[in-house]
DNA sequence: TGTGGCTATCTTGCATACAAGACAGAAAGC
DNA sequence: GCTTTCTGTCTTGTATGCAAGATAGCCACA
């Protein structure tokens, strides 16, 4: 799932591949996602890529800038903002409209718990932030909605691209410790106030990025010099 | 916005022409979106049609069967449950979320429940049909999150459709008032009230429907002998 | 009369070709 | 040295061509 050419190229495995991207931090906001460029590593003909982009556009993922390229969104500050209520308005709707906690919906979220745990100890900050998205994509899961899945992992993708903007430091334990009080009311039956938790965590998050920076202070700069972004990875190199 | 060839052929016009012809029920699920007549139709090559028939299906609006064609999607009765589990999800968790109901806010509503009256009395039921839909949609863009408008746009799509399958009867003063309901405990500021009485809404109009009759009794016999639809008006037909 | 198979036609899937615009870098002028 | 302009290159936008598959209708045949 998370390696770019497989031997069968299916329909949306570009699609699923740049936000399995994004969801695990490899790719950040603003890379430019070149058709000629995709569709060699795809092994395929721009034709497709172009429609993979515009489903993904369709998504709020990526956007064109005409004649010039696709590009991963960069958020602005009212983005920001706008997904972070939308995501408290489903969040919270979907914890509310729960009713029970199944053993396996337990253990599976227990199971994801230790995982963050695990990846705070190895101090792996990429797999932390995928996993920190995912959790809330693993509540929505429980829930048996497709719908509200699909919502909540584009809304996650883009939280991931904000928090690569303007999320100065990464409070890695704070948001465990908000996945762990949301996921003890759910075992207790309580999902009021785990919804209510879960609006709590949100604005947690929200209050700690800084958007009053400006979403591309010099990562323009790094695309004007078609220098790769400043981590560890490049975008999209084999 | 509801004619369908206009001179400018923008970028998304398909898209919208046929998202708003669900939304008025001039469309019905089920019905085969030929590429090359829409081609014809707009005055475009398929490869336009075609990145407008990606999006549509991104958003859960059109599906293709390979090499038969693209039709409107014809929710199964597990689609529709999950539909209306999502409806109640966002739209409980939107209007939990607002905390004030603006001048403006009020007149539009009062307005649009004003033309679900003249509505009703002039029997115009496709209008009807989208004007009880537009009202969810018109809350939604109360709270000016552009991001709930649109899923709600969408489920709002889909829930027409569903109704076009498997609704028998439509009870349009039951719902109108349960529009009017939902708005006066919003003009009271009692939104836990508005999101409770929209839930319940939404399950009335749930309940009312025969999910127990199968989607295509005789609609597939109508595709087949490629007949139109038993609607009064053809679904394309310029 | 009913049934099986064949073919003609129509559909989408996909690649490619060409056009138009944006950008970078060089060259020219001041 | 600085600015301006021009041109080559690279990008997407769009149409078109061809191939593969599905369907319908016809024909042969039992």
């Amino acid at each position: 799932m998370q390696d770019s050419h497989t031997s069968e190229t299916t329909q949306k495995s570009i699609e699923a591949t740049i936000v399995s991207g994004i969801l695990s931090a490899k790719i950040r906001p603003g890379t430019r996602l070149g058709e000629n460029q995709l569709a060699a590593l795809f092994g395929v003909s721009r034709t497709r890529v172009r429609e993979a982009m515009m489903r993904l556009e369709s998504r709020g993922i990526v956007h064109v800038s005409p004649r010039r390229g696709w590009f991963v969104v960069e958020p602005s500050a009212e983005d920001a903002i706008a997904v972070y209520e939308a995501r408290r308005i489903v969040e919270a709707g979907l914890l509310r409209s729960m009713r029970t906690l199944t053993e396996e919906g337990s253990k599976a979220l227990d199971a994801h718990l230790t995982e963050e745990r695990n990846a705070m100890a190895a101090g792996d900050r990429q797999r932390l932030t995928y996993l920190m998205g995912d959790f809330h994509i693993r509540i929505a899961e429980l829930s048996g909605n497709a719908i509200i899945v699909d919502i909540l992992r584009d809304l996650t993708a883009r939280t991931i691209l904000i928090s690569m903007l303007y999320q100065s430091e990464f409070h890695a334990a704070q948001s465990h410790e908000g996945h762990c009080r949301i996921f003890e009311a759910m075992q207790a039956g309580d999902f009021v106030r785990a919804a209510e938790l879960s609006v709590e965590h949100l604005d947690d998050v929200e209050m700690g990025l800084d958007l009053t920076a400006r979403p591309d202070p010099l990562s323009d700069l790094c695309n004007s010099l078609s220098l790769p972004p400043r981590t560890a990875s490049p975008p999209l190199s084999p």
